[in-house]
DNA sequence: CCCGATCGTTACGGGTCCGTATCATTACCG
DNA sequence: CGGTAATGATACGGACCCGTAACGATCGGG
């Protein structure tokens, strides 16, 4: 059972969302940040800066500068393995689940407002 | 017929068409510039800065420069209004086209793979 | 005509991000 | 041990963006 939406719905749901995100002037991160958050919440730990670079396919120092952002925004947090001190373990926080469960919910209500077009 | 989308689809979507836009590496938009290009796009014309600034919340410094940027890279065009050249029209691109077009198949693919989760 | 209002742009100081290259720390293996 | 590999962080130069404030161009009413 496939996600119906058609290329019309799809742009205007786009936009919606991202007209929401500037508004409410709370959500500066960029796409390279909103991959990284969004891959941290929905996959399953651990995450690394090696594996997250790896899956974004980007470099380690733009995963390490997103991570210095978000935490500071109090979004994720850093840990150093302890079996493999050279790892970073990224670990999730409340307030980055609150933010990423926001952001569902701003999806979610207007794809429903969107609804046949 | 209301667009049904639920939470943890919208989020794996949302996560999944931001991977590709990062992996392509050719989609450097901030989500300012994202929803400047797609209401240039999905909104009757004509646009001015006056009011794309209006309809985001933002000040107009900040759509003039989204207009720069776009415009380097083919997306818009201005043109200033002849019966008020106070004003500045701003105009679609066979580019912008494209790259709105390819945005929406990118999001409504993936929103085919998520399908029932 | 002229003066205020409006429009878009530019200047400025500060901040963030990028990619490349390099670094310090830690693990592993002979 | 010592040397190599791997991990994450940092330095650097350049580019971009932001918000505030100022600016030139243009319109329109008195």
């Amino acid at each position: 059972m496939p996600l119906e939406i058609r290329p019309s719905q799809a742009l205007k749901l786009w936009r919606q969302v991202h007209l929401d995100l500037v508004r409410d002037g709370q959500a500066d991160l960029s796409a390279r940040q909103t991959a990284i958050l969004l891959t941290i919440y929905l996959e399953l730990p651990p995450h690394t800066v090696r594996g997250l670079a790896q899956q974004l396919g980007v470099t380690k120092p733009v995963v390490t500068r997103a991570l210095d952002t978000m935490g500071k925004l109090g979004l994720v947090t850093r840990k150093r393995d302890e079996f493999d001190r050279r790892n970073v373990v990224i670990q999730r926080t409340v307030a980055g689940a609150l933010a990423v469960e926001r952001l569902a919910d701003l999806i979610t209500d207007h794809a429903r407002e969107i609804g046949g077009s």
